[in-house]
Formats: C-alpha cells, sequence, structure tokens
DNA sequence: GTCTATATGTTGATAGAC
DNA sequence: GTCTATCAACATATAGAC
C-alpha cells in the first residue's frame, strides 16, 4: 500500500473561507492545522491550500514551516496572556478569605483558555485544541517557540502563588502550578466532552465544568504547597526504583 | 535549504545494544523512538536502523507500521495494567480511615508508571516517555490503540472509586479520574525534573515527589466529587463564551 | 527470514516567469 | 507578491534474489 494521502485525519476542515490578506490567512490555516494535527503532520502545501495560495507565497512571507509557527503562535498568545494578566492583577487587588486567593489566582491562569473565542467560529474551539497541542506536540521547535511565548506568564504566577500561601515553599509551588497546568492541558486535549452551543446554549454547563477544573486545581495546589509528605498506603516502596 | 536530517531530535539515541531476536529488537526499538519523537516522526528506517536490520524485515514481521506500534504498546502496557490491577485489589481489601481509600485507589493508579524499569537502562526513562506519547500524539491511530488498550483499566478504576466516596455521582468521578490522568501525564511530560539515578541513588527524592502527585490527584479528586459549584471569583462570567 | 533494489508518493524549499 | 515547475530528500511499502 503506498503512504496514506491523508496521515491523521480526512482533512476535517477544508474549505474555510478565511480572511484578510495573504500573510493572515495564511497564519490562520496554520494554527487550525497545527492544532489539529500537530507541527510534523501539517504540511506546507496543506496549509497554503487552506489559505488559498500557493506554497511559495508561503515562503515568501515566512521564510521557514518554523518561522510561520513562531508568528502564528505569537499572535495567538497575545489575547490569552493579556487577559491573564489582567485577571492576575484582579485576583491581587482584591480581598479574599480562606483559600480564596489561591482559588482566585488559578482562576486567572484557567479561566482565559476557555473564554477567548476563535476567530473563525466553524471549528470547535481552535483556541483550546492549539494551546493543547502546545504542550504535547513533540518536535523541539514547538517547545523552544512555548517556552518563549509562556516564559513571563509562568514567572509571575508562581510568584503571586507564593506570595498567597503563607511560608510556601518556592520549589513546591513550582511543582503545584505544573500540574495545574497538566490539569489545564489535559482538560482541552480531547478527552473531556465540552457541550457545545446546541446542547448547552447559555454556556451553564461549560462554566460549571470550568469551575470544577479550577476546584480541583485549587485543592491540588494546597494539598501539595501544604501538605505534609505521606507515606505510600500501598507498594512496598518500589517507587522511583 | 533542504529539508532537515533529523526533524525532532538530532538522534539522540543511536548506538543501543538492543537484545533478542529481530522481532524483539524491531519493538523495542520502535517503543524508544515512538516515546522520543512520536507515531509520525518515528520512521520506519529510523527505528530498522537501530534495529541492526532493514526495512522489509520490519514489514515482513509486522505487516505496516501501525500493527508495529500495536503490539509494541499492547507488549508494554501489559505489566502495567497488571501492576495497576494488583495495587487496586490490595485498596479494595484493606481498611482506611478518613479519605485512605480514595488516595489509595489514586495510589494504584498512579504508582505503578513510576515503578516499572524500563527494559534498556540507557535511555532516562523510556516508560514513563512512552505513557506520555500515548495520551498526547495526535495521530488517531495512536488514540485508537490507547483506547483498546486501557479501557479495562479506565472502567475498573472509575467503578472502585465511585465506591470509595460515598453518594458520588458518576459523572464527577469519571472526571475526576480523568483529572488525576493529566496530572500523571503531564508530570511525566518532560516539564518536570525527576531526579535521576545519579542525584538520587536511593530514589527518595522520586519516592516523594511521586506521593506529592497523588496527594495533588486525590486533593483534586475530592474537591471534585464532594465540594460544592462555586461561582467565579473573577470575570463577567465570560467563560464558556 | 533477511537482504538489496525499487516503486510511488510525500515533504520543505527554491528558481524564475510574470 | 504570487504563480508554475522543479529539486533533493524523505516516507511507506513491495518485488525478488538468496
Amino acid at each position: 500500500m503506498p503512504p496514506l494521502a491523508s496521515p491523521t485525519s480526512p482533512t476535517p476542515a477544508q474549505a474555510h473561507p478565511l480572511q484578510g490578506d495573504t500573510k493572515a490567512r495564511l497564519l490562520e490555516a496554520f494554527v487550525l492545522l497545527f492544532a489539529e494535527r500537530g507541527f510534523h503532520a501539517t504540511s506546507m502545501r496543506a496549509v497554503t491550500q487552506m489559505a488559498g495560495t500557493s506554497v511559495s507565497a508561503a515562503h515568501y512571507h515566512f521564510g521557514s514551516k518554523e518561522d510561520l509557527l513562531r508568528q502564528a503562535l505569537r499572535r495567538r498568545s497575545e489575547l490569552l496572556n493579556a487577559r491573564r494578566f489582567e485577571y492576575l492583577d484582579r485576583a491581587e487587588a482584591a480581598e479574599f478569605e480562606g483559600n480564596g486567593r489561591v482559588r482566585a489566582i488559578l482562576e486567572a491562569f484557567i479561566l482565559p483558555l476557555f473564554e477567548l473565542r476563535p476567530e473563525v467560529s466553524q471549528q470547535q474551539n481552535p483556541q483550546r485544541n492549539l494551546a493543547a497541542r502546545l504542550y504535547v506536540d513533540p518536535p523541539e521547535v514547538v517547545k523552544k517557540i512555548r517556552q518563549e511565548v509562556f516564559a513571563a506568564v509562568t514567572s509571575r504566577f508562581r510568584e503571586s502563588l507564593a506570595n498567597a500561601i503563607e511560608g510556601a515553599d518556592p520549589e513546591r509551588v513550582e511543582l503545584a502550578l505544573e500540574l495545574s497546568l497538566g490539569v489545564m492541558v489535559h482538560s482541552i486535549s480531547g478527552r473531556l466532552s465540552w457541550p457545545d452551543q446546541t446542547t448547552d446554549p447559555e454556556g451553564s454547563k461549560r462554566k460549571e465544568l470550568v469551575g470544577r477544573l479550577v476546584a480541583f486545581a485549587a485543592a491540588g495546589v494546597l494539598a501539595v504547597v501544604e501538605g505534609e509528605v505521606e507515606a505510600p498506603l500501598l507498594s512496598a516502596g518500589r517507587a522511583g526504583e
């Protein structure tokens, strides 16, 4: 059998009427396909076809596939980062009881991802897929650009969380935030069934689900940062062998 | 510039002295490369080269790349699943105070992944990388085979967890377990720094880290299953827009 | 069983006309 | 700026000798 025509999925999003000039359409098309298939499986041909232009036009504008990825992700992450900072400012300014601030900080971290609408509405939600793919796609390029794009956010949230929990060990805060990120990423990796506009028109179910994510993360963070290290209940101490 | 010779990483694991007959060496080589690069970026050429044989030998034994993946994953997951069931049996049989059983069940779910040693020791820990890749690699084939391989485990843990929490809503249990899986997957996705044999010869740091993972997950599960749904502290209710 | 040689299609990138 | 045509390297898979 010859190589499969479409390696991941049978080209699910084909005839998008993407708008803007060639450069903008290319960025949009790349994001959509990358979110769905990952870097490797997203060919320049597929991108340029979706954008209604040619491969050489893409190379004229971006030079290489890697630079196309970089510019696309920079553009996309700006909105997300901006709202995260906005919420974090609010969380730091407000008064809270008990563990309220910790929960507010995690909300500031998690909520924005679920609030931002995709510009292109035909797809389910490229923004979420994109974030998932970004943390999950193997190629080194992706890792590099992701760090580049989120470095500022990460360090500010770490700092804020450390300040919110009295006497917190920085190392544990880092771990806790990282695991929260894991919860968030996993929740958008296509394994949870998010109600869509038709079955949940007011978005109440989606809000509830996001609320549970935050609750899970907040409880986990507190357990890691404030809790004692407990001996395993099972296993003859084989962990870490 | 022509396409890069090595798309993900500069062939980090090259001269493995893999053992066994051709079939076994092929399975082992495939697992190592797949864990590192994902399905797409793992070419039959690279696999057969590492196994010290030819492409056609691989096709003789497995028929296709997909079947190679399937057999490799089946073989690898057997040990993991067996130990998970073993621990779960133990968690269900023992007596616990308070939320002990919930934590024990999560231990049964999480611990085995960190206990199993790779047969090939040169790599850091292919077993963990493998699990991460398995939940994260885009291609549909991977998703299909993963479900095939973990279906039994998932349903039994869901059931067990539901029984352990009085009056638990099955839907919430499912969500909680899924998020725990997210924590686990993320923790092995190469974003956490696991101390290795040299800096942590007795494995005490690694055990502590695994303990924290379990603590995070257990607290999160209880918060999701037992906690009330709380209104967001930030945002004008934009979530789920 | 395992090899070499080959078939056939894909990829990223470029040259040159317009 | 955008196109068509083409390149060299890669992919999976197969044919046939040994």
